[in-house]
DNA sequence: ATTAATGCAAACGGTTTGCACTACT
DNA sequence: AGTAGTGCAAACCGTTTGCATTAAT
């Protein structure tokens, strides 16, 4: 039934950043080291997640992989990213709408700021957060995960709005 | 079928706590005055509520709801919840593991620390918290709601257990 | 030839919805 | 009497699981 469609060499866009700096590159030795497999569904993953920097729902990557391959099936790519959260690529947590919600590149880590009006996300850079790791260090030993680090409110813009 | 069984009198282990100091002693009242109504589900929630300090998810309130009347009803709940919230009794976002947070008493703000070792969750009171509040107003104008301050990492406890 | 990975379909779990019925007011 | 609220069952949605099949090694 025809699946099994490589669709890499239709959809690189931007085939400079295809594999781009990062990790990404050696995924797939990675995957070998282990005796796992790459497979043209893990390069389609692979590809999606490298156009993607910080936060995705596993939602809106089947539905970005779904557009390099309509064949994509939701509990393969799920398995896909337990197997990348194994090897350390990836990070999950859960959203403020409470999906899962998957970090790349973990090793920059950083907080998260979302606005309830708008519903924009910034990132916090580890540096503008220090004061918080500072804090709840000094006060309780606890060590902060930036990578887990959310703060709810309203942003400047919306205040701005009402104010008026 | 034998619905509206009452339950109540079965139930009051703490008499003096069923109806606390604050807000809920009231609800029926606020319910009344917008023509809502007060009936034995909601009477059974709002015992629950009353018990209930901090943040609980749907489902756990749907349980304790269930051991003082067994044929509670989710739906009927989760209806409720959204009346009380409207009342502005309640507040909900969503937790680590991605269902439904409700915060009982919004007017006690503070915010969540989460241990990724050991699951627990402290609460950040306000004056605690401060510091955060001040660094992401002044930094970029944003107006941190400290009931969605959620801060993961790992406690002093956990860290101590790996050190020896 | 092995066996990891896939496709598929069914299940899961918390939450939501539609609708006829019930009981607060 | 009028209508808010309920019970029930089915739908929802993202995610997970079991299993026979397929394909990477």
């Amino acid at each position: 039934v025809q699946r099994w469609r490589y669709a890499w060499s239709v959809t690189n866009e931007s085939a400079s950043s295809v594999t781009p700096a990062g990790e990404w590159s050696r995924v797939r030795e990675h995957l070998h080291e282990r005796g796992l497999r790459w497979t043209p569904q893990r390069r389609t993953l692979i590809e999606v997640l490298s156009r993607t920097d910080g936060h995705v729902t596993g939602a809106e990557l089947i539905e970005r992989c779904r557009q390099v391959d309509p064949t994509t099936i939701p509990s393969t790519v799920y398995r896909t990213l337990d197997v990348l959260e194994d090897l350390g690529l990836l990070r999950h947590s859960h959203g403020a709408d409470g999906r899962e919600e998957f970090h790349v590149q973990p090793g920059i880590s950083h907080g998260h700021l979302h606005c309830r009006s708008c519903g924009t996300t910034w990132e916090v850079p580890a540096d503008e957060a220090g004061v918080i790791v500072d804090a709840m260090r000094q006060g309780r030993g606890f060590a902060v995960d930036l990578s887990h680090l959310s703060i709810g409110g309203e942003c400047a813009g919306c205040a701005g709005k009402k104010a008026t």
